[in-house]
DNA sequence: CTAGGGTTAG
């Protein structure tokens, strides 16, 4: 959904997509970060900065800061190893989740060979999250290496295991790496799901051959598989772009204490203005320099 | 609420 919708902006046909939004929660499709940056984005470039203010705001309520204190959470888990009690395995999950999550690719790693030396035989979920993580952080070579550490051990990966190094391979361009795992996956009568596809799609996209991409499409819709936006867990909460978007129209239309109002917010948030802020915001005291000569 | 994607700004 979210690639139609920015394919609607790129044609530049804003009013259709915002009228898609109203459709969208008429049927209560849901939305996500995504979806509603679109939707400013469209706003702004229509000159409604109020209905851009409005869905901001709903971000940002809706974008409370999940307490993300890892550092915390693993002394608290120490301290209950030391009192000689024994964390469930679901608790060893989350805290590697939330190494995983806050890119510590070390503690990750020595956090899961703990868990198999304390005889906590780590589970698919948490050989998964490891694995993410070395797919983003460190390196191919070494995710790979623990997957087939895995499969050693007789664990099954599953589809999302599969969809994480698909698309850590083909993000390196490994395209034979994916057909290899694809393949696996087929052997093993491992099912593609939405997400899968979502990551072939994209993929074949980029490349530019949009048969192809139509392809896996219709393969999906055969299977009964249908894109949506579902299945969003993060947290909805604005990003530098969006605040970029609000503050370049803020800026075009000449409101400046407006668009430094914006960048106090982000402040609060502990997001510094980048380059392009800045570029928008200098654009503006030139134009308005330019007035005051000629006036 | 235990693991995976995508999107928009000068």
């Amino acid at each position: 959904m979210n690639q139609l919708l920015g394919a609607m902006v790129r044609m530049k046909h804003y009013v259709i997509v915002v009228s898609l939004y109203s459709q969208m929660e008429l049927t209560r499709v849901s939305h996500n970060t995504y979806s509603l940056s679109i939707l400013i984005d469209c706003f702004c470039k229509l000159g409604q900065m109020g209905c851009g203010f409005s869905v901001l705001g709903k971000m940002m309520k809706l974008g409370v800061e999940p307490n993300s204190r890892i550092a915390e959470a693993l002394s608290l888990f120490h301290k209950m190893l030391e009192e000689g009690i024994q964390p469930h395995l679901h608790v060893y999950n989350t805290i590697l989740n939330g190494l995983c999550k806050t890119k510590k690719v070390d503690a990750a790693g020595r956090f899961l060979c703990m868990m198999e030396d304390r005889g906590f035989e780590p589970n698919i979920i948490a050989y998964t999250a490891v694995i993410d993580c070395f797919c983003k952080n460190l390196s191919l070579k070494e995710a790979l290496s623990l997957f087939s550490k895995l499969k050693e051990k007789r664990i099954r990966p599953n589809t999302i295991t599969y969809s994480c190094l698909i698309k850590a391979s083909l993000g390196l361009d490994q395209q034979q790496v994916a057909e290899r795992l694809l393949d696996e996956m087929e052997d093993n009568k491992i099912l593609l799901d939405v997400v899968t596809y979502g990551i072939l799609v994209d993929w074949i996209g980029k490349k530019g051959s949009l048969d192809e991409a139509k392809n896996i499409m219709d393969t999906m819709r055969k299977r009964g598989i249908e894109p949506s936006t579902a299945g969003f867990r993060g947290y909805i909460k604005p990003n530098i772009v969006v605040y970029g978007m609000i503050i370049d129209a803020l800026c075009k239309l000449r409101r400046f204490s407006d668009a430094l109002n914006i960048i106090q917010k982000m402040r609060n948030q502990g997001i510094e203005p980048n380059v392009v802020i800045y570029n928008s915001l200098m654009r503006i005291m030139f134009l308005i320099n330019k007035d005051f000569i000629a006036e």
